[in-house]
DNA sequence: TGCTTTGTTAAATGCGTATTTGAATTAGCA
DNA sequence: TGCTAATTCAAATACGCATTTAACAAAGCA
């Protein structure tokens, strides 16, 4: 250390951040290395000395922007573990859109695009650091819909969930291809949003809800 | 005509036929002109003499893979246009979902591709022949919300559905890329997912219905 | 039958971009 | 200060892939 370190962190450090933009917006495939070395005001081959490849570029972004925003958005949205269910279920639904939202977290649009084209190169990685919070969910859900939901209704429901979640990133991209056209779709309002998502999601629960408890109640 | 204009008919539908299922899989980047020429037993240059360049087959194989799925997949589900505007909505997200889980069906999955990494040479076409759908869409959920529901609400109500819809493409894509991992999640059953998704959104438009509508009954 | 148009083919060509190279520079340290 | 290792840089290199070319084949038509 230390000024060498710093020195050569502050390149490297750069590096990912410009790729974790670039690639959360363009994805793997569109995003040139000559863009991000340009975004982070570094040499073209830059990427080859500090990580080797592409593909390991792209992993370490994300690797670094995920850790990043994991400060920024607390998965449970603040919600004390004592609220009732619904209420830790709608902060943890408010957390995600908030982050989902936010311009600066690249982590959740990188996996969106990963989802709609995998590269495979994400698979595992992803999974370790997804997992946890997705089991975290199905804790909740599991409580929401009652002892007698099947594990089916367990999945439907969290896809319902994330999809609506999912579905603002698609809105904010299709709106920046757009210049201005029709289907004037407003998200600029993302605490609106996600208070709809939430009532939404909650209503949609509870009428799953219903529909498997009364085989217990009436008999 | 005749044996000459179907010979060559037939290379420039099987290019159409494979372009769509490639460009569905893989995206408009990540598809190659070689390998759509391959599965369409052509000559690479057989896209440049009948189509001119990729981005006009993209094209035209959107194009040609949504006119023909519109006869497989009637929008309205079935539904007589007399019954309850809830069991319309029901039909049409129905229809849309089956059509999503359709493997032959290459347009719907074009557009995910095209919303998560736009490459605009979509924008105008789609835009003409989705809007149609989407406005009927609107309709309904008008219908189903009330009068008093504000042009947010609208929106909001159908990004909830839709982002639910495409969920199952995000499902199905994560699927085949995934060998066997854990995360199981099982679409294997179309039906009842549309069933679900019908029913989770009834319940959560009808709770937005009812946030809105005391205002006017309480008066 | 010859002539023209339409389609097909294998082999270039050209371009964009990831990767490599080797020299030049800078930092750490004696 | 001089020496070594780490880092940066401009310029090659390599490679995949869209596009083009020009020869070839087949089909329609006289």
């Amino acid at each position: 250390m230390t000024d060498l370190k710093t020195k050569s962190e502050k390149t490297r450090e750069r590096l990912l951040n410009a790729a974790g933009r670039i690639f959360a917006e363009k994805g793997y495939q569109d995003a040139t290395i000559a863009e991000i070395c340009e975004q982070a005001q570094a040499n073209i081959a830059s990427v080859n000395y500090h990580f080797g490849d592409k593909q390991t570029l792209y992993l370490e972004a994300w690797r670094h922007a995920f850790n990043h925003e994991l400060g920024q958005h607390p998965p449970d949205g603040g919600v004390p573990r004592q609220a009732p269910v619904e209420q830790r279920l709608a902060g943890r639904i408010k957390s995600l859109i908030r982050r989902l939202a936010d311009d600066e977290s690249y982590s959740f649009a990188i996996i969106h695009k990963e989802m709609a084209q995998p590269t495979r190169l994400l698979a595992d990685i992803l999974e370790k650091e997804i997992n946890p919070q997705r089991q975290q969910m199905f804790g909740l859900l599991r409580e929401c819909l009652g002892q007698d939901a099947s594990e089916q209704q367990l999945q439907y429901c969290h896809a319902s969930i994330m999809g609506q979640c999912f579905q603002l990133l698609r809105l904010k991209q299709m709106q920046q291809a757009r210049p201005l056209r029709t289907l004037p779709n407003d998200m600029s309002d993302i605490g609106a949003f996600a208070e709809h998502v939430v009532d939404f999601s909650l209503a949609g629960i509870r009428a799953i809800r219903s529909q498997t408890l009364p085989k217990r109640i009436q008999a």
